[in-house]
DNA sequence: CTAAATGCAAAATCTTTGCAGCCTC
DNA sequence: GAGGCTGCAAAGATTTTGCATTTAG
């Protein structure tokens, strides 16, 4: 990693995802850090998230058909909560003893070294719980 | 769902995911579909795939950057390994029980209603962890 | 027969890349 | 200054769509 400097557009773009509610699709991302950096460009934005995700700045999940959304890797690890209605993404905080997942005591038999594991929940957030339309 | 016709188009594309080791790619979809139905065409992969995703039949799963893999319906509820240098995916087999994941109480008290979850494990599968490089 | 389903190719999207000028270090 | 970064626009991929034709029911 020859050099990373620090530039205007890279800052917009790492502050946007550390001020996230949760994690954001490149389209939002590009969006929020436009306010703070006129005249961002699009591939800046791809640029930026392949070379921060490289770097383990900010990780990559996937939580619906075909949309990557990024979220700083400072959060720490979570789980996250997808609205099956409205499509908005909640960071559910776990208790790191809570990640016991079963069968890892198996997996480790069979060979196999888990080395990180995401978590998605699919439902309905409170709003379109009780607002259902 | 007011028709959906029997094809052998949509035959050869279930009868793919009903006999796969674990979720594959559209393009692997693609091409084993082929040699059960020479001439099959791209986009009846995509239509047939986002049909029988609507009509529950099959599920789709999104394990690394950008790429959606599918799986059938009826292989029940499971988890995925994928392996970090192979790529490969495995699926995992979990106790029904054993899907009492952490924060569930807790979830459903803040007013949140859970339907489904996916879990994917991600590390080295056994064949990596020896071989190693 | 009728209308759903298909294949093809064009269109629309999304992502990456080449390059000249700009700006950190 | 030198080389990494950026924006732009062109090039590449990927996915969707329009339409004439085929085919299940």
């Amino acid at each position: 990693m020859a050099g990373s400097r620090h530039t205007a557009q890279r800052q917009a773009i790492q502050s946007v995802l550390e001020n996230a509610e949760g994690p954001l699709s490149r389209a939002e991302i590009f969006r929020k850090a436009q306010r703070l950096k006129a005249g961002l460009g699009q591939a800046t934005v791809y640029r930026t998230l392949k070379l921060l995700e490289e770097q383990g700045k900010v990780r990559s999940v996937w939580l619906e058909r075909s949309e990557v959304r990024y979220e700083s890797a400072d959060l720490g690890h979570h789980h996250h909560f997808r609205c099956r209605l409205c499509h908005r993404v909640f960071d559910l905080q776990a208790a790191p003893q809570a990640c016991q997942l079963p069968g890892n005591q198996l997996l480790a038999e069979a060979g196999f070294l888990v080395e990180s594991h995401q978590v998605t929940l699919t439902g309905l957030c409170p709003l379109c719980c009780s607002g259902r339309s």
